[in-house]
DNA sequence: GTTATCACG
DNA sequence: ACGTACGTGATAACA
């Protein structure tokens, strides 16, 4: 394509869809899924390529929601009603089938589609192409020139009017700059551009017809007079500002060139399947497409809602009651994160051609008692989404869930552990089956959640047993396909259960043990606050790391070692570095260890425990961590003080739930340098555990080249260091930063390290090759994690990504064997027919409850289990210990 | 809602 | 030359 020929589209994204959600009335696929405004946007998109057929065509969106127009003025846009949900459910379904048009879209945080559009009609002005431009915003008028036009929707989206600078002459008696002024003084209500109060579109005309510009109407406001003089000579600034916001940015920062939007019709094959998923059947039959697109897309649709929906009331059991044999899939509707909290909303199974949904309220009652022996039936197996979590949910109101057979949430994440959405409707669009509505068209966001009525509600949580029932084959059969089949049913599957156990026991927590703690805390806290306005010589809010910046290094004149993007650091390294300034600096220090313990580990964990039974439950999550790890919420129990002594007294008040029992702890030592062994294969880290040597001496040792007898206590805590940093896929600047020392001298100590393992050095050689090479590294049970920047050519991006390969692996590894020891113990407490209890897991420790008669044989079954848990080429090791609460168990 | 800070392994 | 240690969750302040 030549300059001087060819026809540019530009389509403001956000504009017409807007345009379109109002214009049409309320439309939704079978599934519940809001389409009008797509349907809108096609029309018109059809329609202009139709009537201008250009060579070039993109579509603009707005991304994110503050741009530059906010640095200026933060109100910006401000007070705009919420984008309802039917709305914003749309956009993906609009950008999917943008995609199957072939149409390039475009969006650039920190700018809005009407400056990306500007510049691309400034590039084509350039090469001499002529540009047509779609909005529905008048605004949009200021681009019109002898090479673009810009078409303006009314009435819906359905006619545009047409915009060369003659018609905006004729309808505005302006140029089409000029419409830049006539906002700057009328403003605009919608972006919440004030413009000048009382200067409507009528008078801001007469003005601009006088006097041309903004600048000019300022200039000659002592011309004027009245009421509108002192209007305008107050809101000078307002109308400058104004005119301002309303300029079109047309130097947006755009890496392409005209040629990335050329546009060579659409495939047709991939916009029917499109179509079809939205339903568009007159869309369809308009563009003669029926013809178009493979047996599979038919299969999809045909697949979606193609059951019925049976409302459980008081009559509609026995209709359940039949189809119970054939049930598969099961969805447990609740409003909250929390399980142990969450507000129950409704049931729904999906039995052979039909789903029925149960109202939450009569899962309990008489009625219901069938269909919980069948919950309750290890028997009857279910799939379902989220499993853990949903038999958390029903234990609340004293129902069984038995017979989980396949969790999709869950295989769906060790299919991709990093995947951010985790949603039903994420998993249906990344397995190209069609999708259902959104939570939040359905429910409202936020405080403006609502239970829809019974109908709207049963079709929706019908739709979600049905997406279960679809999903399942798909994900099982790509476990199958990776080869982590035996990862999800040995490990993940029946450790959810474990888990779930674990929860629903709950650990004791001494409330007055905590409450005595945090009287004490208070005390001392309340001096310190004294103390250091003192010293300040005035009140401030020490928490607020602001007014503390402008204390630190402002009033008392401290050196600034860090900056935030905000304002000045003042994290703890940073205090650290300062304490010899000044004595301010270690009081502020002991006051955030003090605030913490008191906000988070006091206020925080007495919040959480239940009075009835005087336990705290928290919730593990299984699909959270990038590296196979737990994660616990509601309260984190995995985050409890421990290395500092005021802190560590926290966990005195973690007891035995029974009079007599003991606390029992047991973690493993060195797990991630082992498995580090392991993996590598190195011979001297092989031998250093297998002789069971100190291993933070052994590589003071063989980096210092000194005898153990000449290892200090200094060059042990480098050592550590060291093997910390190896861990984590080690970099100089990082251990530099940790040992505070230079990063010649990290890198001496890397290199020292390397030639002391070289079996190491191999393995992350290794590694990060293969991570290249395959795109994702596994840990020894085949978890997998895809590393999608290890090829990238940033080199943050890559350097990222390259620890990532080198670390996840050992992690990843260890958090598989203590998997598999909780899988294990657990098996081995029922068998053995104990009584005791495994209560926690902080990724390389268990915590269990223990009567006084099973102590001897759990001290030796624990750290047996544990040892035993996976076989490696060297030994794994478990220290046991005993306790009457969780401190003394150390 | 995002940011800074800090608790753990 | 580039500039971060790996993985989490809770809280208060601020926008």
């Amino acid at each position: 394509m030549g300059k001087g020929s060819g026809k540019l589209l530009l389509i403001d994204g956000n504009s017409i869809i807007n345009r379109a959600f109002y214009a049409l009335p309320p439309l939704t696929n079978s599934s519940g899924v809001h389409t009008n405004a797509v349907l809108g946007f096609t029309t018109m998109l059809l329609r202009v390529l139709d009537e201008e057929k250009p060579s070039h065509v993109m579509v603009a969106f707005d991304a994110g929601k503050v741009t530059f127009r906010h640095e200026g003025y933060a109100e910006y846009k401000g007070g705009r009603q919420k984008t309802p949900p039917e709305m914003s459910e749309q956009f993906p379904l609009l950008k999917e089938l943008l995609q199957a048009f072939s149409i390039p879209q475009f969006e650039l945080p920190g700018y809005e589609a009407d400056d990306i559009i500007g510049t691309f009609t400034r590039v084509a002005e350039e090469q001499g192409k002529t540009a047509v431009v779609v909005s529905g915003d008048k605004d949009m008028l200021q681009l019109a020139t002898d090479q673009v036009t810009v078409l303006i929707t009314r009435k819906g989206i359905s006619e545009v009017e047409r915009y060369t600078p003659e018609q905006v002459g004729e309808k505005y008696g302006l140029t089409p700059e000029q419409i830049i002024d006539l906002k700057g003084l009328m403003g605009d209500a919608s972006d919440n551009i004030p413009g000048v109060p009382g200067v409507g579109e009528k008078t801001a005309l007469k003005l601009l017809h006088e006097y041309g510009t903004v600048e000019n109407v300022l200039d000659h406001a002592s011309e004027l007079t009245g009421k509108m003089r002192e209007k305008i000579e107050a809101h000078s600034e307002d109308a400058r500002m104004s005119k301002r916001l309303a300029t079109i940015f047309r130097e947006v920062p755009l890496q392409h060139s005209l040629d990335e939007v050329e546009w060579k019709g659409y495939d047709s094959a991939q916009l029917v399947s499109a179509l079809r998923k939205l339903e568009f059947k007159s869309i369809i039959e308009r563009l003669d497409l029926s013809a178009a697109g493979g047996v599979e897309q038919a299969e999809i649709e045909e697949a979606a809602a193609k059951y019925e929906v049976i409302r459980v009331d008081t009559a509609g059991w026995d209709a359940l009651h039949d189809k119970l044999a054939d049930a598969e899939a099961l969805y447990v509707e609740a409003h909250g994160e929390n399980p142990h909290q969450a507000q129950g909303i409704g049931v729904a199974v999906a039995a052979g051609s039909q789903c029925f949904v149960i109202p939450f309220e009569l899962l309990c009652t008489p009625e219901g008692e069938r269909f919980r022996a069948w919950l309750a039936d290890g028997d009857a197996p279910k799939y379902g989404y989220e499993l853990h979590w949903t038999e958390l949910v029903l234990a609340r109101c004293g129902v069984d869930l038995r017979g989980q057979a396949f969790d999709v949430q869950l295989a769906a994440y060790l299919l991709d552990p990093t995947e951010s959405d985790p949603s039903l409707n994420g998993l249906l669009q990344r397995h190209q089956l069609a999708g259902i509505a959104s939570d939040e068209a359905v429910y409202g966001k936020g405080a403006k959640f609502r239970v829809p009525a019974a109908e709207d509600l049963a079709r929706h949580l019908a739709a979600k047993a049905d997406a279960v029932r679809r999903l399942k084959p798909h994900l099982s059969k790509e476990l199958e396909d990776l080869g982590m089949h035996r990862l999800y049913y040995e490990l993940e599957h029946p450790l959810s259960c474990v888990l779930a156990e674990m929860e629903k026991q709950g650990i004791s927590v001494n409330a007055d043990a905590l409450k005595e703690l945090g009287v004490d805390f208070q005390r001392r806290i309340e001096e310190m606050i004294k103390a250091i306005h003192e010293l300040a010589g005035f009140e401030f809010n020490i928490g607020s790391p602001k007014q503390l910046g402008e204390v630190l290094f402002e009033k008392l004149g401290l050196p600034v070692v860090k900056k935030t993007k905000t304002g000045y650091s003042t994290d703890a390294e940073v205090l650290e570095k300062l304490e010899p300034y000044h004595e301010i600096v270690r009081l502020i220090l002991h006051y955030r260890q003090l605030t913490k313990l008191q906000s988070t580990y006091i206020e925080g964990l007495l919040k959480e425990i239940r009075p009835e039974t005087g336990k705290i439950h928290t919730y593990y999550r299984q699909t959270i961590a990038a590296t196979g790890r737990l994660s616990s919420q509601f309260p984190n129990l995995q985050n409890i003080p421990i290395r500092l002594e005021e802190g560590r007294q926290i966990r005195k008040a973690f007891v035995p739930s029974e009079p007599g029992w003991r606390i029992l702890a047991a973690d493993y030592s060195q797990i991630e340098l082992r498995v580090l062994a392991h993996i590598s294969g190195d011979e001297g880290l092989k031998e250093a555990f297998v002789k069971e040597m100190d291993i933070h001496t052994k590589t003071a040792m063989d980096v210092f080249g000194v005898e153990a007898e000449q290892v200090d206590s200094n060059m042990r805590r480098q050592a550590k260091a060291v093997n910390f940093g190896i861990v984590y896929g080690i970099s100089d600047y990082g251990l530099s930063q940790n040992l505070n020392i230079t990063r010649k001298e990290a890198a001496a100590f890397i290199e020292q390290y390397f030639e002391a393992f070289p079996g190491v050095r191999h393995y992350m050689d290794s590694i990060k090759a293969k991570a290249k090479e395959d795109g994702y590294v596994t840990t020894l049970l085949d978890r997998r994690r895809y590393l999608p920047d290890i090829r990238a050519s940033n080199f943050n991006l890559r350097s990222f990504a390259e620890r990532t390969a080198m670390n996840t692996p050992i992690q990843g590894t260890a958090a598989d064997i203590i998997k598999l020891a909780m899988i294990r113990m657990d098996k081995a407490l029922r068998e053995n027919g104990l009584k005791s209890r495994m209560l926690l897991q902080v990724h390389d420790e268990l915590v269990f409850e223990v009567p006084e008669e099973e102590l001897e044989i759990m001290k030796k079954l624990v750290p047996e289990q544990m040892a035993t848990a996976l076989d490696l080429d060297v030994p794994l090791l478990a220290d046991v210990s005993v306790g009457s609460n969780w401190y003394e168990a150390k």
